[in-house]
DNA sequence: AGGCCTACG
DNA sequence: CGTA
DNA sequence: GCCT
């Protein structure tokens, strides 16, 4: 997710002394309010979701109007929004924090009073605003191909599929053939289930390896867009060529459905200086696999009319693997202090 | 007034 | 260009 | 649009 760019840290950014008791929110809603987004507290919930749906619209919308500024600080502003940990009930209640100003308190404003946007309710009417918005929720589709295909006179999917002088790559290509699967959110008993098929595929290359869950359901969400996992060796090094490994058994399977793989680029000769949290350059990729719907726990066996549904599933799954050390270091920044490493990684 | 991630495929 |  |  992208929480948007760090935001420096001011002293304004803490809450302020309210010794007159008229604020109407919860002291501790706007104290520690980090400077960076990745610092942030991450809430399970969101409890300001009826302000955040509203920028994250705005922000969309610019996006398509090519305002990156604007965008950015729609998705700042809806970022901060998100890591609160109590809605918010009045504009006091948001006095200091980053990425809130006069334009986005005034929205803010709007909707404490008449439950609404109307500028954004404008927006949704927009019958461009809809197509591109439509045309983007494929994976693989962003605003520009979105436009082109808008240019062109297309409004829905069925037309882009019908087209016939439309050539879509790869990756749009899973976009479309997966579109209602991955569209949808994905449970943590999916999760888990995935986390299963990962763990015996990686321990039946290696069993010493570890894997370990990360991302929201490690954060503990009930649901999410897809599923993350860090991947490593024991022994420094050994980590190297595992993921190849483990994709090529992932295919074997068949429950392998797309693919993009990115070698690691950390190369200490090259790198200037030591960049520890810099987690880009390690391993990965980005797959959709097919889950059986009877590997997923409360789905065992409940199957009573087979000409109803598939039995499976796609899910959006990602894999990192990096080398032990940095391995280490990054699952405790994720984790914090309070959870052992017995209890993060998946045995 | 000017910036607003980046690296990869 | 699109992804994370 | 928000911040410097």
């Amino acid at each position: 997710m992208r929480e948007g760019r760090p935001v420096r840290v001011e002293t304004r950014h803490s809450i302020q002394n309210t010794p007159t008791g008229t604020d109407c929110s919860p002291p501790t809603a706007v104290a520690n309010v980090s400077q960076y987004a990745c610092q942030r507290r991450t809430t399970t919930e969101n409890h300001n979701k009826i302000f955040t749906d509203v920028m994250e619209e705005l922000a969309e919308s610019s996006e398509f109007n090519e305002s990156k500024g604007p965008c950015l600080a729609f998705r700042q502003a809806a970022s901060v929004l998100k890591s609160l940990p109590s809605a918010v009930h009045c504009l006091k209640a948001i006095q200091g924090l980053p990425c809130l100003g006069e334009h986005t308190k005034a929205v803010m404003e709007e909707i404490l009073t008449f439950g609404r946007s109307f500028k954004v309710e404008e927006i949704r009417c927009d019958e461009r605003y809809q197509a591109l918005k439509l045309f983007t929720s494929v994976f693989g589709v962003g605003p520009k191909t979105a436009e082109k295909w808008y240019r062109r006179g297309l409004r829905s999917l069925q037309e882009i599929l019908t087209e016939p002088n439309i050539q879509l790559n790869r990756m749009q290509r899973a976009g479309f053939l997966y579109y209602s699967d991955i569209s949808k959110a994905v449970s943590k008993a999916e999760a888990k289930a995935v986390g299963c098929i990962i763990e015996e595929t990686v321990h039946w290359i290696a069993p010493d390896a570890i894997l370990a869950l990360t991302g929201g359901f490690r954060r503990g969400k009930e649901y999410g867009h897809d599923v993350d996992f860090l991947l490593t060796m024991p022994e420094m090094g050994k980590e190297e060529g595992l993921l190849l490994h483990v994709i090529d058994r992932l295919k074997d399977q068949g429950i392998l459905l797309y693919c993009d793989y990115q070698g690691s680029t950390f190369d200490v000769s090259k790198l200037p200086s030591c960049r520890f949290e810099d987690m880009d350059c390690f391993q990965k990729c980005f797959l959709i696999l097919r889950l059986e719907q009877g590997q997923v726990e409360g789905e065992r066996g409940l199957q009573r009319d087979p000409g109803d549904s598939r039995g499976w599933r796609a899910v959006r799954v990602d894999l990192v693997a990096p080398p032990v050390d940095r391995y280490a270091f990054a699952l405790l920044g994720w984790t914090g202090s309070r959870v052992g490493l017995d209890q993060i990684i998946v045995k």
